[in-house]
DNA sequence: TCTGTTAATTGATCTGGATCAATTCTGGCC
DNA sequence: GGCCAGAATTGATCCAGATCAATTAACAGA
């Protein structure tokens, strides 16, 4: 069951971006960069924005030329399969980049679409090329969050039951909420359960049964899109946690060798 | 149940490659480039083989300072969780790269093993960063590489029912035989039934008794690892077709926009 | 050629999660 | 407030694929 298509893609004033004054600078291409080296960005990078939950910032088979940064609200991209059926392939927070999957085809491979009030900065990638061969630092970070991508998307292969997938999925959240310098612990979902199943690739009602059973066993407090991460220790062990900023270590024991 | 240790990372001797004899280089990190930036890629790269069966190219959590790319053979790549299960993540044919998503981090975030004799160019990665300043054919050449690896797993999350799935695998591995110019519809499958089931999130029972009804359905010929592909259409209509090297549009009937 | 070993197949059974089917909640709107 | 539509929960049943259990095939080494 394909989704209503709500409204074309979204087109809305470009204002100039400055990113030395964002609080995501820390999160997202910016990151590492010196004052210069940010200004520099900035002159490349427009903000847009707002787009209204269900508006869309690309679709898939448009001809891609940017790649966007979420800056508030939170997106999700998704396909529609050769039998009409919706897959939701991730969710895009603050700090995070939409598109990259577009890069290697010169068109968008997925549609995006807002779930809440989101504002975007859209970089556009040609000029991105061109200014990451001056900036090598910024060659650098884009680097590491696409090699962010691949670690995660290999994460989520590796969880096979539908409990450690949903495990997964809150630590994931977590992690990205504690980023934002949010409280860790204390997650408001952005979207819906159907969105969560598809992503997950399990059944709405699986998710929600799961949810109650996560909360029975004292693992989390859930209130509709709240949920509060109770014993993480326990969700962990469920999920296994992959820490993309740390060093790559945090899933092995010490290791002997 | 953990794969028996084999033996220790490969350590062979390094020798100078030349990417601009090598039959693979419109596959792999050259394509693109002019002679004289080839001969720079060549500069900064080293061949490295036998690896045999068994033998590992790198182990997670080992520090990452360099890529691979597949001359020879077949690798797989894989990681144990924290209940000792081995986890398949990918296959890596002539041409492709491993250890991408080792960059974020600064360490393997897999293991990297060979299925069968391989011989692999290393390019530290270092050197490659700042070669791919000065190479602009180079840097977008590794930004498609990325991309495609985005794209390739987000197809395979999509992929639910066992028989789309392997009809999925089976595409994919067809499309990378023709992209090395074999015959696409007669694969020599480098890997025991057990690592398909595992890196598609099956039993190995169940891949057996796909092959077995694909078969009876005329949908391929199967002798132990070697697959015939009788009917594509077909089996494009289970798996979706996801041509990576196409204009993003084959998966979509023309849009009327 | 036989023999041990691992890979693959095939069969029988079991189960996690999907599907079908009602309710119940919630927030927006009159 | 009452009403409505979509979101979420809860219950009953079903089935695709896992698991358990043999059996057969391929092959390396003696």
């Amino acid at each position: 069951m394909p989704p209503p298509d709500h409204s074309n893609v979204v087109s809305i004033t470009h204002l100039r971006q400055t990113c030395r004054s964002c609080s995501l600078r820390e999160l997202c291409l910016p990151l590492g960069l010196d004052n210069d080296d940010m200004q520099k960005l900035e002159d490349i990078v427009h903000s847009r924005g707002p787009i209204r939950p269900g508006e869309h910032l690309f679709r898939e088979g448009d001809s891609f030329h940017a790649l966007y940064a979420v800056k508030t609200g939170a997106l999700k991209t998704y396909t529609i399969d050769n039998q009409g059926r919706e897959h939701v392939l991730g969710f895009h927070l603050g700090g995070e980049l939409v598109g990259l999957d577009g890069i290697h085809s010169g068109h968008n491979r997925c549609n995006a679409v807002a779930l809440q009030n989101a504002t975007v900065c859209a970089v556009p990638f040609s000029r991105l090329e061109q200014l990451s061969r001056e900036v090598p630092g910024l060659q650098a970070q884009i680097l590491r969050v696409m090699s962010r991508e691949i670690s995660a998307s290999a994460q989520l292969a590796t969880e096979h039951s539908a409990d450690e997938r949903l495990a997964g999925f809150l630590l994931s959240l977590s992690r990205r909420f504690r980023r934002r310098g949010l409280v860790a612990n204390l997650i408001t979902l952005p979207m819906p359960r159907r969105d969560i199943a598809s992503h997950l690739r399990l059944a709405t009602e699986t998710v929600s049964r799961l949810f109650a059973r996560f909360q029975e066993e004292g693992l989390v407090a859930v209130r509709r899109r709240d949920v509060e991460i109770l014993d993480l220790p326990a969700l962990e062990k469920l999920g296994e946690a992959l820490d993309l900023d740390g060093d790559g270590r945090s899933r092995r024991s010490p290791q002997t060798r």
